[in-house]
Parts: C-alpha cells; structure tokens; sequence
DNA sequence: TCGGTTCCTGACCGTATGGTCAGGAATAGA
DNA sequence: TCTATTCCTGACCATACGGTCAGGAACCGA
C-alpha cells in the first residue's frame, strides 16, 4: 500500500471534487439526458457519495446549469480564431478546424448543449439572447465586410454559420451514428483529417474561396 | 350541443386513439427527452387517461420505440427524390428541398431522433446497422457515379452526406436556438425560402455544380 | 492548543413515476 | 337477443428519485 504523500489541503479537496464531479455530470448527462440522468448515477462516476454531490451543487438542476455554462465558454474561447483573420480561408478554415477539434475532444459537452437547446433551453435561455446573439452579429459583421472586400461570394452570413455549426457539431452529437456507419470503429486520425479536409474544401469552395489542398 | 353523428366503431376507436397517443408522445419525447417524459404528461397531452396508454401500448418504452420507428420511416420515404435523378444538381437539391420541408413540417420527429442517437441508439441500433448503413452505402454509391461522369467535384460522398443531415436537420434539431437569433420570432415562409437557398447554393457551389439562382 | 469552519456521509423523507388490476361499459358477431 | 371480445379507467402498488439532516471527522488560523 502506497504511502499518503501529502494530506489535500481544504482548497485543492474542494476543486479536485468539483472537478470529478463535473467531469462525472457532463458525461453523465451526455449519455442520459437531464431527466435520465440520476444524483446517484453521477455519484457513482464520480466515485463520491450522493450525499457530498449535494454539498457542492445544492440541486441537480445547479450541477446541470454548471456543466453548460461551462461549455459555452469552451465555445466561446474556440470562436477566437475567427478574429484577425485577413480573409475566410485563414478565418473560417480555422474557426472549421477549431470546432471539429472540440466535437472530437469534449463530444459529451457538445451533446449536453444540444440536448438543452432541443429542449427549448430552459437553463440557458438567458446566454441564447445577449451572449450568444451579440457574438452571431459580430461574426455576421466580419462575413459581411469578406463579402464587400470581395475576398468571397456573397452568401448569406446568418445561414453559412449555421451550416458551419451544424457540420462541425454532428460529429460530436451524431458519434455514435458515426461509428457504427464506420463499422463500430471509432474514428482513426486519419478519419478525422479526412472529416476535416472535405468540411473544409466544401464549405470554403462553397462560398468562392480557393484552396490548396495539400 | 352538438349530436353525435355516428358511433365509432371498434376498429375506428383504436385508429384514432393511437393516432393520438403517437402524436403527443412524439412531441412529448422531442420536448423533455425519455427520461423527462412522464406517462401522465403524454396522456394529458393526449387527451386520455393514462392507463389508457397503457392499454395500447404496454411500456413507456414500447412507445418510445413505435415513435423512432415512425420517423425513420419518414425520413427514408424522403429520400426517394435521390433516386433516378440525372445528376447532382437534380437529384442532390430535391433531397435538401425535402429535407428541409421535414425539418420545418416534423421537428419534433428529428428531435426524437437526434435524442436516440446522441444516447447511443439504445432502442434503434439495429436499425442503424442494418437499414440506414445499406442506405448510406447505395447512395455513396450513386454520388461516386456522379464523380466518375465529371458531373460534380471529387468530394468525399460520405462527408458530403453528413454534411446535408447535419446542415438539414440543424433547422429542426436547433429551431428554439434559430428562433431566438431571429428576435423570438419563428421563421417565416421567406426566412424558409431564404434558408432553403443559402444550403443548397453553398452545398452545390461547393461539390462543382453550377446553378441558376432565380 | 483550541474554537471555528469546512468537509463528509449513512440514514432518512416526501413525492412522483411506471405499471397493474378489477370491474364495468360498449360493441361485434352469430 | 345473447355471449364474447374489446375498450376503458379510478384506484392502487412498489420503486426510485431528488433532496435533507444530524452528527462526526478533518483541517485551519490564531
């Protein structure tokens, strides 16, 4: 048996569980839905008793609005690329490939926001109408100046971010459809580049931007 | 008060009795998920006591299984546009006109399935194996005749598919979202038509087909 | 050392859920 | 008309759920 290094200090205890158990919840949720999903089913993933989940997150519902804003933020912080670019190529092909990396990386947080938005996003409603419009304008007003710069077609701003988030989070929430069309193997990096490659070939010839595929 | 014109007989009873439980269970399902459905919610919403539910259909879960079912059945219907078309253009903007038209017309049925899937298809795995991969293959195959005639881009056929579910399905699985960036207000036929443009001339700009935008 | 604070948890509670069932009403078929 | 079948439902049941709480253990700061 292994010796104690060091006793855990208050504070590190504190954020080691609460890390576990938003780990344990964001999976959870993922799999189960938020109605699916029990206290005791996360309690067992996260290795702790119900009753101390309870003692961090007083409800469910809480530990619930915890998990999503924390992947909004994770979204948000991904959509950064897009900024400075000098032109769609460089922009959207980086805002393409920063996005398929969270659906392969955190598919969990990808399908609770799905889950929550398809339930007319009781939690989060709030982020739908001030963070999440003012961030969409934003993007749209960068489109809108590539367009009038001529550095691409003149598409529809609203709508080709709308295919860009639909295309890029399928991977994460329709996975499983994914791989079992793959023959129950999960994706290979070698899928992944391809996934990537052909995303960002077709959107980007799409709306008239050349590429150099290597 | 009005007379009864005729009594219902048995066969017209269970008809329309089930019609009734499919339909509020599958609006049901979409808007709280399996697990936040409730029997008694889907009867009320049915307009029957529960155990009237459980007279036609034994198990919540037996339900939930007919309601999938029934959407893929629509969904497959749908793509008989694909079929017997001369080209990308023809056969490739039918399917995303029809699709589209699903999405607007049945969103709660691709939520429900979108549901299904993120939670790794408990109820239709089967299904996923065997009717939707034979679909899938058919129809890459018929995309890879269309590249093999120099009539669209060497594209990817499967990413190319992905790409009109993720991007069609979007505008169901994700309407509350769309219609809170469009000011609360849902979409109207022009907001439909606009949409309906925007993916098809992206898509098809981006696989090399030209197209003549009315 | 010692009082205060934080962390922890087994046992418990009220409620809501999926599902059952007995018994009755309505229709079908002969 | 008469019997069999189908349809219907209020009342009920066992279970599982989210949440509470008392009481103790561990750490902290002075």
């Amino acid at each position: 048996m292994r010796a104690n290094p060091r006793p855990l200090s208050k504070r590190e205890i504190r954020q080691e569980n609460e890390r576990l158990i938003l780990e344990a919840a964001e999976k959870t949720f993922a799999e189960a839905g938020f109605g699916g999903a029990t206290m005791q089913l996360i309690a067992d993933v996260a290795g702790l008793p119900k009753a101390n989940l309870h003692y961090y997150f007083p409800t469910k519902e809480s530990l619930y609005r915890r998990v999503v804003q924390d992947i909004f933020q994770v979204w948000l912080q991904a959509a950064d690329v897009f900024d400075g670019a000098d032109g769609p190529e460089e922009g959207l092909g980086a805002y393409i490939d920063a996005k398929m990396e969270i659906s392969r990386r955190h598919p969990a947080g990808s399908k609770v926001w799905a889950s929550e938005v398809m339930h007319r996003a009781p939690v989060i409603q709030d982020y739908l109408e001030t963070t999440l419009k003012e961030w969409t304008n934003g993007r749209m007003a960068v489109i809108q100046r590539w367009i009038d710069e001529g550095k691409m077609d003149a598409v529809n701003p609203r709508h080709l971010l709308y295919m860009l988030w639909a295309t890029t989070q399928h991977y994460a929430d329709f996975g499983h459809q994914i791989e079992t069309l793959n023959g129950g193997e999960p994706y290979s990096d070698a899928d992944w580049a391809e996934a990537k490659a052909s995303v960002k070939h077709i959107i980007l010839t799409g709306i008239g931007v050349g590429q150099d595929n290597a």
